[in-house]
DNA sequence: GTAAATTTGTGCTGTAAAACATTGTTTTCA
DNA sequence: TGAAAACAATGTTTTACAGCACAAATTTAC
């Protein structure tokens, strides 16, 4: 089973999207250094506060990033899909990890190391450009996240996750059941309220028809409401 | 009185903090080609929205970078201090501006074109590096934004944001009082509370003798109860 | 295959903070 | 210099949401 899983795991130069606009030299570096790492449901990737070694690519599986805040009440700030890059903010700023990272389902992560990391953006414009500009939209994101999240009333922000979600993972094949299946407290730390809150809301809104409920299967069945009601509360 | 303030004005190779890493050529062209604009009190210098221009560097005074939220409802997302720049996200990612900028006071602004900025970056390797380092301490700064702003109750929020604001602009001679002078709504607008709350909660400083006031004068009396307060609440 | 643990669902209560209203105070600017 | 506007202060009311307790259902573990 796990070989099956190694063997059907695409390989790192279909993962990492900026392979593109590295040198033959740099990709044969990289090829005879990267290591693998297969992680558990729940298991933690990245802690908040230790010294990050590595860029980390994930190569399939789901991940959620989160900041431990006052009370030990995460906040989710980012969930990724296979093909996006964490781990490398605090290389950059030569700081410890802002945030923890762990595996909402089974993943692997591809491990790039943290010096041959810097070496590579520091000799090559157009790699170090990507970042660049990968960067500037997770910044924007941030910020709005802050606005959204301060803002907008319960409704509003659960609303929000839930189109977050859709747009971020997809559908399944009936074109409506969102492709990620989360815990009630999970999408509680996603939308700033309480485990409560986001189920006494999500019924709500089974109520109100936006969406169908099925376990932890979610279905959004009036996007256009839904779209409303993170706009409006 | 204009013609003083520009000959006072810091030349653009002493606030532009990553000068040393351009070429001589790269310097000549930017020399040739950038202009200063001045701002009152209160002007807008760009807008949520519009397509960004110019990479910009804060030549002197304070301006506020904010999102406009839900019901026009401001967040302050960054305060600038002279040699900070902005304005540049937008050019990386190519899309509008996502957060608009004023002045606070009398400010001054050296306005360098997006395409050279752009240029630079694309072909001056230790430029785009130290863009992607400012860019990964931001990002930190507002993910920790996002935690404090939605977990911390009002006492800690405003706490907070006056620990920020002497850290940022730094005391008058006397040692204590904050340089810079918000109204309370811009205070209100930094620590996501209405007006009223940051009135009464500076009140409610006062009387525990962690801060005093004069008018918009803010003096930190008892910063360690004041870091106590913007960490439990 | 049954116990234990975790997750989900519901109702109730208290309260932090928004919303609103009013008045006093300072700035701005014809 | 006097009217208007902006800002600061404070009291009152309303409400959105957290916190808690508990029950039911589902998952995990042995």
């Amino acid at each position: 089973m796990t070989k099956r899983l190694n063997s059907s795991l695409k390989p790192i130069e279909d993962v990492f999207s900026f392979w593109d606009v590295m040198t033959p030299d740099e990709r044969n570096f990289i090829q005879n250094t990267y290591t693998v790492q297969h992680y558990r449901k729940n298991e933690v990737i990245q802690m908040e506060g230790d010294i990050p070694t590595h860029l980390m690519v994930l190569a399939s599986g789901k991940v959620k990033v989160y900041k431990t805040g006052f009370g030990n009440h995460p906040q989710i700030v980012r969930m990724l899909k296979p093909g996006e890059n964490f781990g490398y903010r605090a290389i950059i700023a030569n700081e410890p990890n802002s945030t923890t990272v762990t595996a909402f389902e089974a993943s692997s992560v591809y491990m790039i190391s943290g010096e041959i990391f810097l070496s590579i953006l520091r000799h090559n414009n157009a790699f170090c450009y990507r970042f660049l500009e990968e960067m500037s939209f997770d910044l924007a994101e941030s910020d709005a996240r802050t606005v959204n999240l301060t803002q907008k009333h319960i409704r509003g922000r659960l609303a929000e996750s839930l189109l977050f979600l859709k747009e971020n993972y997809g559908v399944e094949e009936d074109g409506a059941t969102i492709s990620i299946y989360l815990s009630r407290e999970d999408l509680a730390n996603l939308s700033n309220m309480t485990t409560s809150n986001a189920i006494r809301t999500l019924a709500s809104f089974v109520n109100d028809e936006m969406i169908a409920m099925d376990g932890r299967k979610l279905k959004i069945i009036d996007e256009e409401r839904l779209r409303k009601t993170s706009k409006l509360g």
